[in-house]
DNA sequence: TGTACATCAGTGAACGCGCGTTCACTGATGTAC
DNA sequence: TGTACATCAGTGAACGCGCGTTCACTGATGTAC
């Protein structure tokens, strides 16, 4: 059984109803991001596997989408939102203790990452594309909620925390990266490291 | 001009004399490592292009590597090298003060990471082979060198530090893989970063 | 000193593959009259 | 109610490309006798 699309088993497409082309677009976005997560690497991302996937021929993608970058940056949008959706309803379940929320958010952005570590490779762990605001928009939301919880923490509402808050997000981004990538590493217990890192930077 | 090898222009490569055979090999694993570089990610690396970089053919790739992997591996092995060099170097540059050596290995991690992108991102960058001892060796060396200079700056010498030092390794490669990932980030100086984070790690 | 042979450092030619992308086409569904 | 037409959601067939890898070969250099 080869992974290849094989006409004399896989039939034909049932197109969508007329007006609802556009849940192609959907699925396409989905297999896309599923074979990421299998992938191991971005690259490795076909546009005729993601057609594959979807049974359809490999020029329908090109129904929605110019090319493949724009298929890619609309995996992008869609698993960001996931994300910032994540982030923002750990924080507002941990309570009004900041110290917790700030945990909250530290701890969901890494189960986010760890349990959907090629999403988090689009979503941080490749070069940027020159002119897409886009991924700069995203990022300063994640990045202004977890200003804002850092900020919580400290006694003094009026002190500068973006250096201490990038500092923290880096070691989060660093841990989860270095963690998917080096899994022989001797890991110690992955939440006591999160714990750390947030006494490192917010106190205790 | 093409990029493509040009039998017409490109003249036949003059034979190493016999019994240096093994000079290929060095400059392959060169070649592999400048277009690593200049290439974004590791699988853009085509094994014919490190051939045509150096006026090969693409077989003879075959005589000192048994594929592609190897050759990576080979890139890998020799980048690591001079990484530990250049930490070791910074280190003992520094003088015996804990905290300024700590702060030099720190800084010349960074440097590394900074001035050589495609290097970083084969030796922390890409999933580890099952199977490479390798690297998680240098990867062991050089996190002792740094889980020493953090130990060296607090003042019990039994404490755990491994923990903490995991901690500051994660928060280096985050910013520098960040850095180099997302350039259209509004950046702070970078030194000042790499201090906040030295100081939330290791105390002021 | 000459010559047969072995070895070394490669190359020539080709293989099959999956890829991104283009162009012209189809067949079902809805709409105007 | 029937029919011509437009639109929609795709497909068929093909393009040229660079890739990793294999096999048989070459031509210069050294070595044994």
């Amino acid at each position: 059984m080869s992974a290849q699309r094989d006409a004399t088993t896989a039939r034909r497409r049932v197109p969508n109803r007329r007006g609802h082309g556009e849940r192609l677009r959907a699925e396409l976005v989905e297999a896309a991001s599923q074979l990421l997560e299998e992938l191991d690497s971005e690259d490795a991302l076909s546009l005729r596997a993601v057609a594959r996937q979807v049974n359809v021929a490999p020029q329908s993608v090109y129904l929605h989408f110019a090319d493949k970058r724009a298929l890619l940056s609309a995996v992008f949008e869609v698993r960001f939102a996931d994300l910032i959706q994540e982030l923002e309803s750990a924080a507002s379940a941990a309570g009004d203790r900041p110290p917790d929320r700030l945990r909250a958010i530290c701890r969901a952005y890494c189960a986010y990452a760890l349990r959907h570590p090629g999403h988090y490779r689009v979503l941080f762990g490749t070069r940027g594309t020159p002119g897409w605001q886009l991924e700069e928009m995203h990022g300063m939301t994640a990045l202004s909620l977890l200003e804002d919880a850092v900020r919580a923490c400290g006694d003094d509402e009026q002190r500068d925390v973006a250096p201490v808050t990038i500092c923290l997000w880096a070691g989060l981004h660093g841990l989860v990266t270095l963690r998917r990538d080096r899994p022989s590493f001797p890991w110690p217990d992955f939440d006591e490291l999160v714990d750390t890192l947030i006494d490192c930077h917010a106190g205790a």
